[in-house]
DNA sequence: TAACTATAGTTTAGTCACTAAACTAATTTT
DNA sequence: AAAATTAGTTTAGTGACTAAACTATAGTTA
C-alpha cells in the first residue's frame, strides 16, 4: 500500500465520475445519427425528439414545445416547418387565439413517437436483465437525485 | 388494484426509463453553454471536450485525438486550430515521422483541463453525499454496465 | 374607443460543430 | 521505382441552433 487514503479515495472518485462522462458520451454517440421510426423515414436526433416532446396528449402550443425542449421559438418554428413538410406534425388554428397554433401529431408521427419509445424500453429491459430488483431501484433513485442535482 | 401486473411493470419500467432520458437531457443543457475553466476563457463544449481528450499524459496524433472523439480528422484540423490559435493546445513536429504532428497542451491548456476535472469530482461529490457507501457502488456498476450495453 | 403593452409566432443573418470528399505530402510495401 | 497506405488539410455543405428585428393579434388602461 503505497498510495495514501486520500489517494485512494480521490482515486476512486476519478473513476466514478469519469464512468459517468462515459456513459454520457455513449449515449450521445448512439443518438447522433438520423434513425428510422416507425412509418417514418430515417429521422435526426431533434426531430425524434421533438416528436417525442409534442406527445399523444392534447396539442400544444408553439411556445410551449419551446420551453419543453428548452430552445427558442425560432428554433421550433424551423423545426416544426420540416416536421410538417414531410407530414410527421399538423398545425390546426386554434379556437380562440388566431395568434396561435396548435400542434399535433400526424398518424405517421404518432407511429414514431410510438417506435421511439417502444425502443427505449427495450433497451432499459436490457438493463433490467443484468441487475436485480433492488439494484434497479437503487440505480433509479440514483438517478433521480442526479437529475435534481443539476437542476440547481 | 385496477392495474393488472403487467401494465404496472410496465409502468416502472416506462419511469425508470424516462427518468434516465431526463438525466441525460439535464447533462446535455448543463454542458451546453461556454464557460470559463482556469486560466483560459469561456470555452465551448467541444474545446473543453477536446482539451479532456488530449489530457495530460503524452502527446498525441491528430488521428488519435479524432479517434478518442469519434469524430473526423476534418473536424480535429478545425478544432485543433482555433484551440492553437488561442494557446491552449500546441503542435510539435514528430521526430520520426514528417507527416505527423504532436499534440499536447500548453500551460494554460492545462490549467482549464485541471479546472475542468475539478469541477467533475466535485459535481461527482455532491452525489455521493446524496449516497451510502453501498448505494454509490451499486450505481457505479449500473453505470458501468450501461456503458458496456451501449458499446454494442 | 384610441393608444399602449404584451404575447404568439416568423424571418433573417450568423455561429458552432460537425461530415464527405477531394486533396497534398510523406512513408511503406511490393 | 511504382503502387499503396497513412497523416493531415481544405472546402463546401448541413443540422441545430441563437439573437434580434419583425408582423399580427389580444388584452389593458387611460
Amino acid at each position: 500500500m503505497r498510495n495514501s487514503l486520500k489517494e485512494n479515495r480521490e482515486f476512486c472518485e476519478d473513476r466514478g465520475s469519469r464512468n459517468l462522462g462515459r456513459l454520457f458520451v455513449q449515449l450521445q454517440r448512439l443518438e447522433k445519427n438520423p434513425r428510422s421510426f416507425g412509418e417514418a423515414g430515417p429521422l435526426t436526433p431533434s426531430e425524434i425528439h421533438t416528436i417525442d416532446a409534442i406527445g399523444c396528449g392534447k396539442a400544444i402550443l408553439m411556445s410551449e414545445l419551446a420551453s419543453r425542449l428548452s430552445i427558442t421559438k425560432g428554433a421550433v418554428t424551423q423545426m416544426v416547418k420540416r416536421l410538417e413538410s414531410r407530414n410527421l406534425v399538423q398545425r390546426t388554428a386554434h379556437p380562440e387565439d388566431s395568434r396561435a397554433a396548435l400542434l399535433s401529431l400526424t398518424p405517421k408521427g404518432v407511429s414514431a413517437y410510438r417506435a421511439h419509445r417502444q425502443d427505449h424500453l427495450h433497451f432499459y429491459d436490457q438493463l433490467r436483465a443484468k441487475l436485480t430488483q433492488e439494484e434497479i431501484e437503487i440505480f433509479e433513485t440514483a438517478v433521480e437525485k442526479l437529475c435534481e442535482l443539476l437542476k440547481s
